[in-house]
DNA sequence: GTCTATAATTTGATAGAC
DNA sequence: GTCTATCAAATTATAGAC
């Protein structure tokens, strides 16, 4: 599962192989399709499904270790970055590749890529809430933010630079303080 | 060329075949490996250059007829999410989905997205500093505004809802009309 | 230059031994 | 439950007729 998952995610769902996905995991046919009867695309949903909750908790790993939601936001994109840099921008966002590939072509695995982002956002929403920021901006904002966050995924990892998601870490950092302030809600 | 464009950008890059898109567009092998004797690799290529092209036409499209940059930020995010209705989610950004699937296993069709992606920072920077932003807070501000745009693409196709780039246009917008107003430059 | 037929390889999936 | 051998289909690419 961490194999599948790791690999769906650096490299796609359409351009990882069963049997690279079982060599990366030294397993073989028979157990995977044993636990896994419908294959790749069982395999592929639950890769997602797995990847997502995995990921979605660094937020309260980064979060409660944090001073202030603002600064958490900050941190959460400058570990980003670092992790970019460490794993050859190979590890970014762990579902962003496969979401895009199956949009429009896999309505299953569309749906499990939908539902990782609906937790996620979930989950920062309910940080900033703690925070005291209202029900709706506090959405909107993690909206925003998640936003920023992938999309500065794809251009760090197309240009092999960690830029992108500095700024971005930036400015996520300061719409958080501006929306603590009071002062927008957007 | 553009059928290929198109499937790439809905489909990615993997996930396209040959055939398909021989189909699409009403040609055989005999010509296509006539225009691109390296085949496959070389189309991809090709594809996003063109895309990137096509793509970046779009900026002066919708911001000559803007009355300031930052009211032309919030259209250009509004066009993309009536775009995306209007293809059933299928169409928004034309390289994003291949970026991220060949970062780390296909060089040079990385470094043709790479090409892409520099070339709308740099056009987009071009119109800030135009509105009187200074350079770098200029390629920043592009630098973000692109970040949220491409991240607000993955959640919109993704969740099959244009409110991702709803919302993240409202906040590109703002951030164009703060570097205007001159209280920020970030 | 364009076409069809085919080659060579790889893919996801299955069968059946153990 | 796990393995290996194998299948059928699809993939990219090429050859050679026209």
């Amino acid at each position: 599962m961490i194999a599948s998952a790791g690999l769906f995610g650096q490299r796609g769902y359409a351009n990882t192989g069963i049997k690279q996905i079982l060599a990366s995991a030294e397993a073989t046919f028979g157990s995977l399709y044993h636990y896994f009867p419908d294959g790749k695309e069982q395999l592929g949903a639950a890769a997602i499904r797995w990847s997502g909750e995995q990921y979605g908790r660094l937020v309260p790993a980064v979060f409660d270790g944090a001073p202030d939601v603002a600064t958490a936001t900050g941190d959460f994109f400058t570990g980003a970055a670092a992790h970019l840099r460490d794993t050859d921008y190979a590890d970014a966002c762990p579902i962003a590749t496969v979401a895009l590939e199956v949009a429009n072509t896999n309505e299953p695995l569309r749906q499990a890529t939908a539902e990782v982002f609906e937790l996620w956002i979930t989950t920062l929403s309910e940080r900033f809430r703690s925070a005291g920021i209202d029900g709706k901006p506090a959405r909107n904002l993690a909206i925003s933010i998640l936003a920023m966050l992938e999309g500065a995924f794809v251009l760090s990892r197309a240009m092999r630079s960690t830029e992108a998601v500095e700024i971005a870490g930036m400015r996520a950092s300061a719409a958080v303080r501006t929306a603590l302030d009071g002062f927008d809600g957007a």
